[in-house]
DNA sequence: ATAATTAGGACTAATATAGTACTGATTAAG
DNA sequence: CTTAATCAGTACTATATTAGTCCTAATTAT
C-alpha cells in the first residue's frame, strides 16, 4: 500500500511532542509516558534518531533527549531516511541499484523519475508543518496520552 | 523505504508489454517468455488486473489477456490500489480509518494531507508515459526477454 | 557507590510478501 | 465429443520484513 513503517510513524509522534517541548531535555520514559508508545519501543525510536543525527543525547541520571536545532526544520523525507534507509519505491529506483539488467528494464527508469518527484515532495515538508496540522485540529485535551496509531481495527 | 511490493513492480512491466502489443491478446505464457517473469507469478499478476477490471481475457486454447480500452491511460496510482488496496502510508491515513483514537493522533492529520498528495502525484502519471520513458532510452533489443528486476545485488 | 539513564546489539515473535500448486471452468480444434 | 490449452479461484508454503523485547556496557548527577 505503498506505506511507511509504524516504526516511522511512531518516530513523527514523538518528534513532534518534543518540538512541542522546545528546548527540553526529555527522557526516553517520559516520551513514552505522553505518546502511550511503549517504553523499549520509544527507546529503540530514539536510538535511531540519535545515530540519524536528528535528536542528541545526554547519558547519566537527568540525561534524556533534545532536538538538534537544525532538526526542528527537519523533512519528512529525512525523517523516513534515518527509519527505512533512502526513499526508493522499487529496488531499481534507487541511485546505487547495480542491476545486472537496469538498462533493459522496462519501466525502472521511470519509477526513478517517481520516486524522484514523491522524494521532492516529501522534502518539502518539514517537522514544524507536521506540527502546525496537528494544532490546526484542535485536539481534545481530554485524550491526551492515549495510545496514538495503535488499535485500528481495519485492516 | 516507501516502496511498492515486486508485484506491483512486475505488473507495470506486464502492463507496459502489453501496451506494446497492443490490440493483440497475449497469452500468460507468452507474457511470461516475453518478460522472463516465471509463469505462476505472471499468471497471479494477470488474475489480480483481471479483478481490478484493468485487463479482460479470453478463455480456452488461444486464449489471453488484453488491456481493456481505458486502461491504455491508466494511472499508476489505479495500478497501485490493484495490487495493494488504495494508497495509503499509515493506518490513520485512509479514509476508512476507524481507529479508536483518531481524533487525538499527533499526527495522523497531517499524514493524510501528505497521502492526498502523493496520491494526486501519482494520478496524474499514466501507463503511457512509462511506456514513453522506457523507449526515450533506447533499450538494447540484445538484452531483450531477459530477467527484469530480479537481481539486485546492493540492498 | 548508587541509581537513572542512554548505546548498542542480539534475539524472538508477528506479519506481510512472494512464490507455488491444485482444482475447476471454458473454448478451439480435431 | 474428446482433447489440450488456457483462464479463474483458492489455498498453501516459504521467505523476508517489521515489530517488539531484552541484555550488557557506558555515562553521569547525587
Amino acid at each position: 500500500m505503498l506505506r511507511i513503517s509504524k516504526l516511522t510513524d511512531y518516530g513523527t509522534v514523538v518528534l513532534v511532542t518534543m518540538l512541542g517541548n522546545e528546548g527540553r531535555l526529555m527522557s526516553a520514559s517520559e516520551l513514552s509516558d505522553i505518546t502511550n508508545i511503549n517504553f523499549p519501543t520509544v527507546s529503540k525510536i530514539l536510538k535511531i534518531l540519535f545515530k540519524a543525527d536528528i535528536v542528541y543525547s545526554v547519558r547519566g541520571i537527568n540525561g534524556g533527549y533534545k532536538l538538534i536545532q537544525s532538526a526542528q526544520q527537519i523533512s519528512i523525507a529525512d525523517i523516513i531516511d534515518a527509519f527505512e534507509g533512502p526513499i526508493a519505491i522499487t529496488d531499481c529506483s534507487s541511485r546505487k541499484c547495480h542491476c545486472k539488467h537496469e538498462s533493459h528494464c522496462a519501466t525502472g527508469l521511470a519509477w526513478q523519475d517517481i520516486n524522484v518527484s514523491i522524494r521532492d515532495l516529501l522534502n518539502k515538508i518539514t517537522l514544524a508543518d507536521m506540527e502546525n496540522n496537528k494544532k490546526q485540529y484542535n485536539v481534545p485535551s481530554e485524550f491526551a496520552g492515549m495510545p496514538i496509531h495503535v488499535e485500528n481495527e481495519v485492516n
